[in-house]
DNA sequence: AATCTGAATTTTGAATTCATTATTAAGTAA
DNA sequence: TTACTTAATAATGAATTCAAAATTCAGATT
């Protein structure tokens, strides 16, 4: 084998992956707010595209449920409800799992030593209050679980699914006791995965999502709340 | 309330929606078969459409994994690999196994008493030896469970996985003995459901797709010993 | 003032056009 | 012949154009 066959191609995305990507990143990041209609025009100067692979990029976020699109009537962000939650999360909690149940049949010894410090920084972040970096480090936990599974269809619809849920800035609300209990989980995990218990790591997977369900459900709440309507 | 708001509103599906579904039917039905190269031009004359509504469908099937797009190139059926199967399988009895959960929960009388007469049509199929009706009341019976469980995320995630398996003309190939278990498996399935019973159903409809794995795997061998390379 | 009507404007859906990149065909040299 | 160029053709990706639908807004009517 030459060093040649390690050259890999020059790929250069197309317009319409690369909108998919760019729009997708603004909606989770709340630059495109749920419920508003999508500028299809302004987005397309913005970003110096012609329509054509614009509307191919709503076409897919909206299969993907990012948005809905309204006959003649353009696209919108689509809000999050409570049912959306209610729907999202028990599926959450299956797919979590399973990656689990995989995970614990698969994952090899250095995963499992980066999952270690992963969970350490994770840790500090806890102790120091470092709301963004414990985020940070606790999304890098999952990822590390799932690609250990090594199902590449099951990543990627937990991961259309997290990047719903990803839209509503929960973690904020997060009390101290939720916190805490947070982080008591996650030691629950690997020492499952430690021993290679993949009945009881679904479980605590499951449960896990059972109570970030019950943070970002209050998160929800407290929006419309405040600001009536008017929902991410 | 006055009797107009009765009237639904006219709905007219555009183009590309219209496109998603015909073009998965033809893959599904094997009109498009794996591998072969979506002929773009010839489709958008036969189908009467222009290629932007027919680009931006296949941007949406590709998204969804039953095409993959080559840059320049145009796109592909996506070929269904041992790979894959191993990879949506799991999947499958995951999702279908939470669905069983729910439906215990949700399901309503008359939804239990079609189920009952759904199933009765079905061995009824089973005893005269009609593949096709069996598959047709098979499907239903899934349906309905999925419908009880009552939840669109779960049901769409699950209609896009079966339909990647659906491809696959498996049935031919099941054998008398495997059959049998999968009409007793059903047994086992309108049992727990009568009795409420979701951890006895979700292990069932869990060990219930394993089995048809099973089958659908030695078909995808088959074909691949007979018209080697020339795979669904 | 409030509501209704209808023309002007904007937005959307889809066809068409255009530039670029692949594929095929034809010709040339070994 | 066989391999290698190069020209011709076809396809793809994206911008533009055009028709149909929605929205806005000025003026009419009560």
């Amino acid at each position: 084998m030459s060093a040649l066959d390690r050259v890999t191609s020059i790929k250069r995305p197309s317009l319409h992956e690369e909108l998919i990507d760019r729009l997708r990143t603004m909606i989770v990041e709340g630059v495109l707010t749920a419920g508003e209609k999508v500028p299809e025009r302004a987005l397309c100067d913005k970003l110096g595209v012609s329509r054509t692979p614009m509307r191919e990029a709503l076409k897919v976020l909206a299969a993907d449920g990012l948005l809905t699109l309204e006959p003649n009537r353009g696209a919108r962000v689509r809000a999050i409800t409570l049912d959306d939650l209610e729907e999202v999360f028990p599926l959450m909690g299956a797919l979590e799992a399973l990656a689990g149940e995989l995970a614990c049949a698969n994952i090899t010894v250095a995963q499992m030593t980066e999952l270690r410090k992963t969970h350490e920084l994770m840790l500090e972040c806890f102790h120091a209050s470092d709301l963004s970096g414990y985020f940070r480090h606790n999304q890098r936990i999952h990822e590390i679980i799932m690609q250990a599974a090594g199902n590449a269809t099951l990543s990627s619809m937990v991961q259309s699914l997290a990047v719903r849920v990803r839209r509503a800035r929960y973690l904020a609300n997060m009390s101290s006791e939720r916190w805490q209990q947070a982080v008591a989980e996650h030691e629950e995990i690997i020492m499952a995965l430690d021993v290679r218990d993949s009945q009881r790591l679904g479980a605590i997977l499951k449960r896990h999502l059972a109570n970030k369900f019950a943070t970002v459900r209050q998160w929800l709440i407290d929006q419309e709340n405040t600001s009536a309507g008017k929902n991410l």
